[in-house]
DNA sequence: AACACATTGCATGTAAAACTTCAAAAGTCT
DNA sequence: AGACTTTTGAAGTTTTACATGCAATGTGTT
């Protein structure tokens, strides 16, 4: 038996009244157990502390802190199996092995912004980004690629998008921005120090700062007004866009729901144009 | 503020330098931190138990107990978004629905990516790039980002990297290929044009075409001596290129792997650069 | 170099939690 | 009903964790 939620279904039935009703809390309600304190749990369920203790005992643990170590471990396991995928620097496994990797670390890092991604901030950022007169996108260097994705989806939304060159910004660029601007500001490792001053210029025209970064505390992270990261509680020294990305769609969808008829209009008239340029085959 | 990460990220700037390290830590490892003493927290990031508690009150807290309370609650909460993913006929939460459900479709990419990806592709396009004299990337609107992470990438690799601009090719670029040479064009829906007729060209001068598209048959596929498709089987209209970039990501590991001793080189000659120019920050 | 100031960790004090003991209450058997 | 066993909680003890004063160290400034 491996979990203490295993271990208590073996000796549930052994067990004095009391110390039932508190092993009965510990299943329904295992994250809150894992916090309280003995006497809390025992005033929980209506036993004395000293019943609480006991049942560690009869749990066959060495007393109450024991118990409750075990069922914080198996609180904190889940979130492990993430972890072990990604340092996989076993040197046995073939070159084969290594890129397919790639695609194990790409879904774990996926995985983990599923499990981490609050909504409510993805609409409030499509919401800052919709009634922006005028958006900036900062982005150098490796950050460029999302950022000019970022950038060509926008311009299909609407007008008003400026974007940096890859290289370094214009102040131009920025100076035009207002208090009802946004700026988007792509920072990664290596943190380009371009990037803060562009940050900075934008926040002293009044714009929002909307910061994609790996970090809350990266430099652009303490600067911005709202934040996203790709994968905070990853150790990832290698970076992989690809999380960027999905949180960017995920933006772009959240846009598009609020915003359709613009968007649709403006879609009609691309359109229009791409014909008369004859852009596209097929 | 609500949060304990926002109040740490207000507060940040301000506080000492051990104090940061915990800090950090709260943000990187909530989890861990919420159930760890003062003392374990202190000795995880190297600094005394004292400095983790004076940070609650740096961070206005009556003590740390009440730190440590406000980052268990915060810890709990989270569990009550399991109704947002339930079914409801509430009109925002299927909203948010959708917002996930950019995640979902994203995952099942991948994993059709990991299904179908034949690693000794992977191989053949790494050894054609490692060996080209010359590579030139072709990729144009929506196409551009994808293309322009991996001139980036490669150019931390190597040099001879060229890559179009975003709006379109200058046959100054092309022509210079020679039958040694290799061109990556990317291509995806709206097929434009022009990039086939780059592709063409670039053949003309018996460079290897490599086609990153989404389809064997599109135009580009027709073309490419050899052709990466990210999604044959999928339909889905509005295409992400998080898989494209999944897929390249596999591509430089490849080639990392093929061709360590020139890549470390010319790292350490990039360092040295950096290092004078004083790019990056941290 | 000498000063002020900030930062940090050790040592000690204090509060709280875990553990132990013991006697009362409840249940069981003859 | 009386004796025995089991269960339970209050009170006391020990351990652990949080809190605080103080000295040592480091940093920047005049």
């Amino acid at each position: 038996m491996r979990t203490l939620q295993e271990t208590i279904k073996v000796h549930y039935s052994s067990l004095s009244p009391g110390q039932q009703k508190v092993a009965a809390f510990y299943i329904e309600r295992p994250q809150e157990a894992a916090l309280l304190t003995a006497f809390q749990i025992g005033k929980q369920v209506g036993v004395s502390e000293t019943t609480v203790i006991r049942l560690a005992y009869a749990l066959g643990f060495s007393g109450y802190s024991e118990l409750q170590q075990a069922l914080r471990k198996d609180w904190l396991l889940p979130k492990q199996d993430i972890s072990e995928v990604l340092p996989s620097k076993d040197g046995q496994t073939n070159d084969n092995q290594l890129i397919r990797q790639v695609i194990l670390r790409e879904q774990a890092i996926l995985q983990n912004l599923a499990e981490q991604i609050k909504v409510d901030d993805v609409w409030a950022m499509a919401e800052t980004l919709i009634h922006s007169d005028r958006i900036y996108i900062g982005g150098f260097g490796s950050s460029y690629a999302a950022a000019y994705w970022l950038y060509y989806a926008l311009k299909q939304m609407r007008g008003n998008v400026v974007i940096s060159s890859p290289t370094g910004f214009m102040t131009e660029d920025i100076c035009d921005l207002t208090t009802n601007s946004a700026a988007v500001i792509f920072s990664f490792p290596r943190y380009r120090q371009d990037t803060v001053q562009a940050a900075t210029i934008a926040k002293e025209q009044g714009a929002k700062i909307i910061g994609i970064t790996d970090r809350t505390l990266s430099p652009i992270g303490q600067l911005a007004d709202m934040t996203f990261t790709s994968s905070e509680n990853e150790v990832t020294d290698a970076h992989s866009i690809a999380s960027i990305i999905s949180l960017l769609d995920m933006l772009l969808a959240g846009m598009r729901i609020r915003d359709c008829e613009h968007i649709a209009k403006r879609q009609q008239q691309l359109e229009h144009l791409y014909a008369e340029q004859q852009l596209f085959s097929e």
